[in-house]
DNA sequence: GTCTATACTTCGATAGAC
DNA sequence: GTCTATCGAAGTATAGAC
């Protein structure tokens, strides 16, 4: 008998337009400054059409994570069928605009388990998907997966792109040039085909 | 002409107190849990007092930077003259708790100007110390620098360690036992003191 | 579906007594 | 250095009219 409350449909335009406000309030101030009153201000509403489309602020928060998260699908899936895949997935998690939400996110999702679970299962999600593009890449370049497992290299990529976006946000400098070569370097060594040549690891471990 | 208004001084250990109540709370609720009266209630005493020491709450988050900084140096100037400093600067980064800190402070830099700065300082001065113990490892086993930057090495340390407590904090798990495990065989080989023995990259890029 | 009205909480910050 | 008292702004959320 929990909540005899209305609430609007999914469907709605008004409903996506309180998103939209509440993914440029984030982005531009951060989690904290998401309230029912600036969302509904900026969407040129009144506030109490956020409690009617969504019962609670946590609400609205997983409304826009589930949002991201299929239009994240989306763009993987082209990204997997793409020329130049590891390129393309190095700039799709270099986008300032999406670290800086990632960030919000995690920040909201350290401190509120619900979220933090709708993250991670999302997450995951684009790992996998990610892993499944780079193991069969490496394996048409006979590079064994014993040496550079998939899913290393995919966390590699997007971990190490959302570090420097989130640098760059804070106006750190130092190393971004080296390491961005590095990166350049490797990728293209990668995607042209060519077999890396260093000797596997000679102890035995995992 | 600013502000007639009386300040505490810093070495006062009511001032201290707050502080560390300040630090709690963010870890364990974020840093828009921080409020004057909550980290005043958190150290047992008046939330006007936190306004008598702290000019405004911002002038808080600055002190608590600093002081965390101040920390990290002192540590940082321990690993670096560690007997095996790739693995303690490591460790050192996979503090689960010094990363939601570092999470918190990040989102936080993300849109109060004074605040990125200051953490910006702080981490570059970091990066600085790292690169240098870096640098001189590396060397002393003919490692050029125009193939791995000591830099590159220090961002991917921390960078990656950071990454890595992060996604555990929500939960997730794919990929870090390869990853860690590709960790440890890399930096067993850059502090046995061998070396690497691929070949350097035959393009004339950076 | 959107509005007015409203209840209640918490916030930052200051003035001034002790 | 710490207290009482107090301001005004902003927050979440609900009830009920239109």
């Amino acid at each position: 008998m929990a909540s005899p409350r209305r609430i609007g449909v999914e469907s709605s335009a008004t409903r996506s337009a309180l998103l939209d406000a509440a993914e440029q309030i984030m982005m531009e101030e951060g989690y904290a400054a998401v309230s029912s009153r600036r969302v509904a201000s900026r969407a040129g509403l009144k506030p109490q059409l956020v409690h009617y489309y969504f019962r609670a602020m946590d609400d609205l928060f997983l409304a826009l994570i589930r949002r991201g998260a299929e239009r994240s699908v989306e763009q993987m899936s082209r990204i997997v069928g793409s020329k130049q895949p590891l390129r393309a997935l190095w700039e799709f998690s270099s986008r300032p605009e999406a670290a800086r939400l990632a960030i919000e996110y995690v920040a909201l999702a350290n401190h509120r388990k619900a979220i933090g679970a709708e993250m991670a299962r999302h997450a995951e999600q684009l790992r996998q998907l990610e892993t499944a593009m780079i193991a069969g890449l490496l394996s048409r370049q006979g590079l064994a997966a014993g040496e550079l497992p998939p899913v290393s290299l995919a966390l590699l990529i997007s971990g190490l792109s959302r570090v420097l976006v989130m640098e760059s946000a804070l106006g750190m400098r130092s190393g971004h040039a080296e390491t961005l070569a590095l990166v350049e370097r490797h990728l293209g060594q990668l995607e042209a085909g060519r077999v890396s040549d260093r000797k596997p690891p000679e102890s035995r471990q995992n």
